[in-house]
DNA sequence: TCTTGACTTGGAGTTAACTCCAAGTTGTAG
DNA sequence: CTACAACTTGGAGTTAACTCCAAGTCAAGA
């Protein structure tokens, strides 16, 4: 699969995945003789991982490390189970904000909607900030 | 309250609720005669609620954009409740992807921990991607 | 009153994560 | 074989969201 057709495919610029090579968020991807990428199924399935992780906040940093242990063998399997335990803490910490914010947004946009059927945006004391 | 007391409160820094202000994240602070902010009950509740959208991902700009609208009264309650609406729809978006990777680190964590107990890693054909 | 530490401002600097560019190479269609 | 679009690289530039700085002001304790 070349460049263009991965980038298409996951709606993502070339620049972004050769950046995501270069840096280590992926290893480097197989080549064609003539040095053009051609991705395969493993380039592909750590592509996908990448934007999926990326897509849940988590750093590029963190992706990187986890490259480099995983290149280093199977004497880091315990390192990597760590960080991404450790990645699954701050996602699931993430997403409760997300859940407050959520919250906090049907509130204010019932309160809204009420206030636009009746013309009027009624308050009470601890809500005075829109 | 002085803004030492604000950035200890909401775990934020001076310069950030400064920031803040100065880029209309939140409307002016109140002040004391001599010009030191003494954030009331109102600019507080501007400050959690920017926090919380913050951590929510909600871009700085959306939120200038709500504060701005707000200022200019309720003939824009139309449009504070569209972007609202809009707000909404991002968080749920991401919170989707969220889920999705969670769900990816759960499996792989899953898989890891098999591995350290077996010593062996196992992968099907389509995982070759640590 | 003096000192000392916290506060003020405008503006410059930093960081993460891309994003763009120039100059050169590859590969396919005619 | 010749265009010519799509690819390559290293490096520079951009953007969002802070973060820091210098020079000056304010205020509480000795």
């Amino acid at each position: 699969m070349t460049i263009k057709e991965v980038c298409e495919k996951y709606d993502i610029t070339a620049d972004t995945l050769r950046y995501y090579e270069r840096v280590g968020v992926i290893p480097e991807v197989t080549r064609t003789p003539g040095g053009i990428r051609d991705y395969q199924e493993t380039d592909i399935a750590w592509v996908e991982n990448a934007i999926c992780f990326r897509d849940a906040g988590m750093p590029v940093e963190m992706l990187i490390e986890y490259v480099k242990l995983y290149q280093e063998g199977d004497s880091t399997i315990d390192a990597r189970t760590n960080l991404l335990k450790e990645a699954r803490e701050s996602i699931l910490e993430a997403r409760k904000k997300y859940d407050i914010a959520l919250k906090k947004l049907d509130y204010k946009i019932g309160r809204y909607e009420i206030a636009q059927k009746t013309g009027v945006l009624t308050w009470t004391e601890d809500e005075k900030d829109g």
